[in-house]
DNA sequence: GTTAGCACTCGTCATGGTAGAGTGCTAATA
DNA sequence: TATTAGCACTCTACCATGACGAGTGCTAAC
C-alpha cells in the first residue's frame, strides 16, 4: 500500500520487514527482545516494543492474545510483499541453479507439462503446486478429427496450433456414417482452422441462432458436434504437494486442512479462479483474506501465466499458508512462468 | 477364515459380530455392558466379558490399554466381513434406489465415467472413491490417427473398440510428411486393429528385437511411435472424497492424514494397486494389514472391476479406515460395479 | 456354566501452583 | 524530546494432584 509508506517512516518500515521475517522463519509470535538480539537496530527492547505498539494500532501486526509477541496481519504481509517488489531478487543462486535443472526435466510437451510442472512447483516450494492448461479463448483450432464407432458414437478429437490435444466421445444419429462425418471435418477444418476456440463457439452459436432449416442435416450434426467438444472442463487442473504441506506447522488445525482439501477438490472453483486471474500479466500474490475465492481466506496464493508467443496458455501458482516464504515462493512461481514461456517460444 | 469358524462356537460368533457392530456405529472401545444393553444375548455382562477376553486370546479383540473396552483387530473384522458375506445383502431399500438413481445420473460416456463414478462413489459411501481405467491389458485398438504440427511434432490419437481415447504428443524426423504418416497410420490399422493393446506393444518389441534394417524408414518410425503411445499413464486414475473422510474420528490424527495423502497423491502406486487387484474376479476386501500396499496397512481398501462384455475394462474401490462399515460399502462398491458392466453391455 | 460382587487399573477432567515469556507503564536519562 | 531501565502485570504452558467413572479380572456362590 503506498498507505502504509506514507504513515511509515524508514525505521518502522525494517522493524515491521523484521518481525515478519522472524515470523516466516520460526512459527510462533515474535517479541521485542527477539528483534534487538537478531538485528542491530541499536534500539533496546522497550523501544521496540512501542514501535510494535505502533504497528498493531495501524494494523500491521496483532498480539494472538496479552502479552505473547506479535504476528503479522494480512496488511501486514502485503507491505512486506510491496517492500519485495521493489528490491532486486535476492534468491539463493545454487536453488536458482537447482530451479532451472528441474525445468529442463521437464519434457518438451505440452499435454503433459501442467502435471509435471505443478509436481516441481511443490516440490521447490514445499508448498501446493496448481497449474491450468489454456483456456478456450486462447487457443487456436489446428485440426479437428472425427472418428465412429458402434453404431451412434463419435469420438472427436481437437488438436490445437499449441500441440493441446483434447477429446471427447458424443452420441451422434446412427445413420450418420463415416463418409458424412468427414464431410463435416472437412467443413469444421476449412472453415476454421486457424481460429481461436472460443470464437468457433460464438460464431457456431450465432449459426444455431440463424434459422436452423438453412443448413442441411450435416451441418447441423457438425454444429451439434462443435458445440459439444468446444466447451470447457476441468480436467485440465494440476494440483499437488498436499501431503507436504501438512508436516507445515500451520496446519496443525484439523478443521483448517478439511477446508482447505475441500477447496482443492473442487476442480471447479480452482478454474474459476486461475480463470479470473490469467487476465492480469505477470506474477500476482493473494495474501489471505486478499484472496479472490471465500474458501481460500485462510491461505496465500501465488500466480503467474505463462505463454506462447503473446498468447497466455496456461496459469501456474502455489498455495501456502498466510505465514509463507513470499520471497522465495514468488521468485519460484515468476521463474518457472518465464522458464515455460521461454521453453515454448523455442520449439 | 475357516479357522475362526472351527474355534469360535455359534455364540462367541454372535457376540464378536455384535462388538464389531457396536464400534462400527461409535468410535469407542466398546465394554462388556453395552453388550448386554443392546443386544438380548441373555447373558451377564461378567459372562460377556469372559468371552470377551477369550475372543481377545484368540486375536480377534484387543484392548487399547487396561480397563478400556474393546476394539476388533483387523482378524476381527476379516472374520466380520466373511460373515457378511455369506448371508443375503441387508442394505436399505431406500438407499438402494437412490444410488441407483446416482448411478443412473452418470453419462454413458466412457471417458468421463471414472471421474464421475469416484465422485460418486465418495458421495455415497462418506469415504474415498477411485476408478481406474482400463489396462492396456484388456482394451482393443480400433483405430490410430497421427497428425503433424509444428515442424517435428507429432499429435498420436489412439480409440479403442471400448470407446476409450487415448493421445500423446511425440517428437519425430522433421523428414517425415503428413502423407508418409498417413501410410504408417493405414500400415497399423490394417496390422492391429482388433488387437489387445498389450498384445502390440509386445508384437512391436519383437519386431525391435529383429534386424531393424528389414524394415523400411517408415515403419521403424511407426514402431517409434507405438512404442511410446502404448505405454501406461497413471492419468486414468480419479480419487476424491478426501475432505470428507476427514471429518471422521477415525482421522483425528494429523500424520495419519498425511500418510493417506502421500499414498493417494503417487497415482503410480495406486495404478500398481488397482491392477494387481484387477487380476482377480468380483469384489474384493482389504482390511488394514492385508492391504497388498504397505503404505495403507491403517486402512481398508475395497474394491472391484467393471466389465465390458467378458473383459474387465476398469476398476473401482473405496479406501476408508478400518473401522469402517463394511456391510454398506462393500454392497455400494458391488452394486456400481455390476450397474457399470451392465451400461456398458447396453450400449 | 453362569453370575454377583469387589478390588483394581487406567484415562479424563478439573484444579491449582509455578515458571517463563512478553507486555505496558512510569520515571529517569541523554 | 526520544530513548531506556525497571517493574508490575498478564497470560500460556507445563506439571502434579485428586476425584470420577468406565471397565476389567478374579473369586466365590449359585
Amino acid at each position: 500500500m503506498t498507505s502504509a509508506n506514507e504513515i511509515l517512516d524508514e525505521r518502522n518500515k525494517q522493524i515491521l520487514c523484521a518481525v515478519i521475517q522472524c515470523h516466516i522463519n520460526t512459527p510462533v509470535p515474535v517479541g521485542s527482545r527477539v528483534i534487538t538480539k537478531k538485528y542491530s537496530f541499536g534500539l533496546s527492547s522497550a523501544t521496540i516494543r512501542n514501535i510494535m505498539a505502533d504497528l498493531e494500532e495501524m494494523g500491521f501486526l496483532r498480539q494472538p492474545h496479552t502479552s505473547a509477541g506479535r504476528v503479522p496481519t494480512d496488511s501486514g504481509y502485503r507491505f512486506y510483499v510491496n517492500t519485495l517488489k521493489g528490491k532486486k531478487n535476492q534468491t539463493n543462486k545454487a536453488q536458482l541453479i537447482e530451479l532451472h535443472e528441474k525445468l529442463d526435466r521437464l519434457k518438451k510437451d505440452i499435454n503433459t507439462l501442467p502435471d509435471e510442472t505443478s509436481r516441481m512447483l511443490s516440490a521447490a516450494s514445499n508448498y501446493i503446486g496448481i497449474t491450468m492448461s489454456p483456456h478456450d479463448r486462447i487457443i487456436t483450432l489446428s485440426k479437428i478429427e472425427l472418428h465412429k464407432f458402434r453404431k451412434n458414437r463419435l469420438a472427436v478429437v481437437l488438436i490445437t496450433d499449441e500441440g493441446i490435444i483434447k477429446h471427447k466421445v458424443v452420441t451422434i444419429d446412427a445413420g450418420t456414417s463415416q463418409k458424412d462425418l468427414n464431410r463435416i471435418a472437412d467443413y469444421i477444418n476449412s472453415e476454421y482452422s486457424g481460429t481461436h476456440v472460443e470464437d468457433i463457439r460464438k460464431s457456431i452459436a450465432k449459426e444455431l441462432a440463424k434459422d436452423k432449416m438453412r443448413y442441411d442435416k450435416l451441418i447441423s450434426q457438425a454444429v451439434k458436434i462443435c458445440k459439444s467438444i468446444f466447451s470447457t472442463s476441468p480436467d485440465d487442473v494440476f494440483i499437488s504437494g498436499l501431503s507436504g504441506v501438512l508436516g507445515l506447522p500451520d496446519f496443525c488445525d484439523i478443521d483448517k486442512i478439511r477446508e482447505l482439501l475441500k477447496t482443492i477438490e473442487d476442480k471447479e472453483l480452482i478454474v474459476r479462479l486461475l480463470d479470473l486471474i490469467s487476465a492480469s500479466e505477470g506474477t500476482q500474490v493473494f495474501i489471505g483474506s486478499e484472496n479472490p475465492l471465500a474458501e481460500m481466506k485462510k491461505f496465500s496464493l501465488i500466480v503467474s501465466t505463462f505463454k506462447e508467443g503473446a498468447n497466455p496458455v496456461g496459469a501456474i501458482g502455489i498455495i501456502g499458508p498466510t505465514r509463507m516464504n513470499y520471497e522465495k515462493t514468488i521468485s519460484i512461481v515468476d521463474m518457472t512462468a518465464q522458464f515455460i514461456t521461454n521453453m515454448l517460444s523455442e520449439r
